[in-house]
Formats: C-alpha cells, structure tokens, sequence
DNA sequence: GATTTTATTAACAGAATTGTTAGTAAAAAA
DNA sequence: TTTTTTACTAACAATTCTGTTAATAAAATC
C-alpha cells in the first residue's frame, strides 16, 4: 500500500480517455474529468497543466496502441499471399473490435485540427511507405504466380480498411436508428468480418476468362 | 432590389453551415459564425434564437439531402439485379462525392449527441425497412435465376455504405499524412469508385465451384 | 526532529462565449 | 402622414470554462 502516489494521476488519465474518446476534444470539460476521476479540478491543473496537454498525453497514448495494432497485423510468415491477406484481415478487425472508438477518434480530432496530426505525421508516413512497399513486391509475386488477380497495394490497403474500420464508425448511428446494443451481438461482428474477408478473397481470386 | 429582407439570414445559415460542417457543434462559435457571415453577432440571435436552434437548422437541412440523396440510388429500372447495383453504387458514390464533408458530420454529431438523432431517426427507420425488403426480394429473385451469389440484403448494404463513404471519412487523415489535395485528385476518386464496383461485382458473381 | 519537497484544497481571476436589452433607424402599414 | 412593425447596433449581463494562487497538509529528505 505504499505504491499509490501517482494513484491519482492516473484516475485522471482514465477519466480523460473516457471523456475525449466519447466527446472530442472540444466537447471535453476539464471541470467534467475532474468530478469522474473524483478529484478536485485543481488536481488536474496540478498533474496537467493544461487541457491541451492532458489531451497531448491521451492522443499519443491512443495513436501508439493504433500503430502497435497495426504493426502486428503484417507480421507474417511464407503462406500464399491470400492466405496472409485473410490472416491480416481477421487480426486488423480484431485489433478495431477491441478499440472501437478509437478510429473515430483519430479521424473526427485530425478533420477538426489537422496540425495536431503532424507530430505522429513521420511516423505514419515512413511506415505505410513501407508497407506499401512489401505488399506491392509480395503482390507483384503472387499476381506472376497466378494465385491473384493483379491489384495496386494502395488499392487493397483501402479497400481492407473501409471494411473493417467503417461499420465501427457507423456504429453510433445504427444503434440509434435500430435501437440494439452492438456490443452485445457479437454475431453480427463476426458475420462482418466473414464478409470482409470474403470479399476480399473474391476480389483477389484471379477472373475465370 | 427589393428582396434583400432575408439576405442575412441566409449569409448566416451558409456561415453556419460552413462552421458546423468543419468543426463540429462543440467546435462551432457563433461569434465565429457572424463574423464569417458578416453581420453582428446580435443579428445572429435576433434571427436564429440561440446557436442549438440554428444548428438544428442546420443538421435538418443537411439529413434532407442525404436522404434525399439516397433516396434517388434506388429508383431503378428493370435491369437485371448486378447492373442495378453497379449504377447504384455509381450515384451513391457521385452523391457523396457532392457532399464529401456530410457523413463525418453525420456520425460525429450522433456519436457525441445521440440524442439529437432521435427526430429523424423514424424516417430513416422505415425508410430504410422498405428498402431493405425490396433489395432482400430482388435478391432472391436473382439467386433463383442464378445470376447472383446469395447474399443478405443488410450485408450487401453495408457493403457498399462502407466502401463508398470510408474514403471520404478518411480524407483528412488522408491528406495529413500523404500532403495531397484529393480534391483535386480526380484520378483518385474514379480509380476509387471503379473499385468498389469490382469489389461488389465480384461478392455477386456465383462462385464457380 | 528540522527542513524541504510534494500533494492538496478552496477560493479566485480572466477569458471566452452565449444570450439579452434598450434604444434607434428603416420599412411597411394604416 | 402617422403609426406600427421589422431590422439593426452597441453595450452589457450571465455563465461557463480554463487556469492560478496562496495557504495548508503530508511525505520525503536531511
């Protein structure tokens, strides 16, 4: 019991996550995670100087477990490339199923400040060129080898991504519109990325011409 | 010369619109907004009672055109089910196209308010209950005829909401990190729209097995 | 045990933001 | 023309929100 000095400070991470995945930076109230967090708002003006700076800190944070997530989806061994592809497409899915709210995160904070993307802005950029890079060499092969129908590696990356990220960002809406709890059918979550993966498989499978 | 009366109303609701539209409600200022409209903020209150009034404003206006707008995919002629499809995905993506900044403002709004939703939400309910059992129907009818992979209607929707819509959503993570312009990257967007179409051609076609 | 550093509180200050009001000019109606 | 309604302005009020400060308690260091 001698270890709960920065107890507090963490009470206070865990509130502003909460806050500014659920509202946005802009919709965040310091005053707001103070009272969650169950201290006095001039505790967190203590731990953080400014709400700029909570958010630097819970922006980071969230960006880095996004880029690990990534990262370990295109760790893969010497299967064929369709193989691979599926592989990547249930680990990706998997990865956005356990942070749901972070894509819309990311996406609605960079549409509304889009400077504040530029710090991690390197990082991205070097490692999607990368990847790029691999997954078009390992197409190219596949595509000479028969097994795929040919297709640029920036193509594929997007189409992977609008499937699985999109029906996490839609979430809010559907669940207004319908009234279920996506959370709870996870059903439906699976049938989704069965679909994914589907159809990304037909779209790889060489034509019958 | 003598229509000027609601000039400024108007130049209001298009400041607004833009200021909305960029930043979200809890983004928007209404200062910001009068200054940008050119009017002083007084007027922005003497027409438009307070800023949640005008954003309603807004919001409705903006949800008539999606839907208005989605309304007009689905008039179809008696094509067989995978040209209907593909026109449909066509005007779909063209109407997104026209109105790129729409569903980020859509689903940002409803994900920090759902509550605001809630007076749309049974147009789009039964709206989007007929239009789900007339593709189901169609469907059917195709995969009877062998033209078609079965396939559920929800499934096929979301499909093509997904595929179409991401790419505008991820425009301005898109941007950050590449430092393109896609608007003026015309390319990019027919190249894009041309593989959706494959992507859902191919989910159609019966599996040669 | 004395001293210094760290943690914590309550009250306050400043700025920004939304909304009001009272008074005035212009336009429309009578 | 007079009256009434509408459009408009400037200044102000209220609130909300972020951030500070001065005083105090607790902990760590000496």
């Amino acid at each position: 019991m001698t270890k709960h000095q920065n107890n507090k400070e963490h009470v206070i991470l865990a509130a502003a996550k909460e806050e500014f995945l659920d509202k946005g930076y802009d919709g965040a109230r310091t005053t707001s995670i103070a009272r969650n967090a169950g201290v006095t708002h001039a505790m967190l003006h203590y731990y953080f100087k400014t709400k700029e700076q909570l958010f630097e800190r819970i922006f980071h944070e969230t960006m880095g477990m996004l880029v690990k997530g990534i990262l370990e989806v295109f760790t893969q061994t010497e299967k064929p490339f369709k193989e691979r592809m599926a592989e990547a497409l249930d680990i990706h899915f998997e990865v956005i199923r356990q942070n749901p709210r972070l894509p819309l995160f990311l996406i609605r904070e960079v549409a509304s400040r889009p400077e504040r993307f530029a710090v991690i802005k390197n990082v991205i950029c070097t490692f999607a060129g990368n990847l790029l890079a691999t997954m078009q060499k390992d197409i190219n092969q596949a595509v000479s080898n028969g097994e795929i129908s040919p297709i640029d590696a920036t193509t594929l990356l997007l189409d992977m991504i609008s499937l699985n990220v999109f029906p996490f960002i839609i979430k809010p809406v559907f669940e207004t519109v319908t009234g279920l709890d996506l959370n709870a059918e996870s059903s439906f979550w699976e049938q989704r990325k069965a679909e994914n993966i589907e159809l990304i498989m037909r779209r790889l499978t060489p034509s019958q011409v």
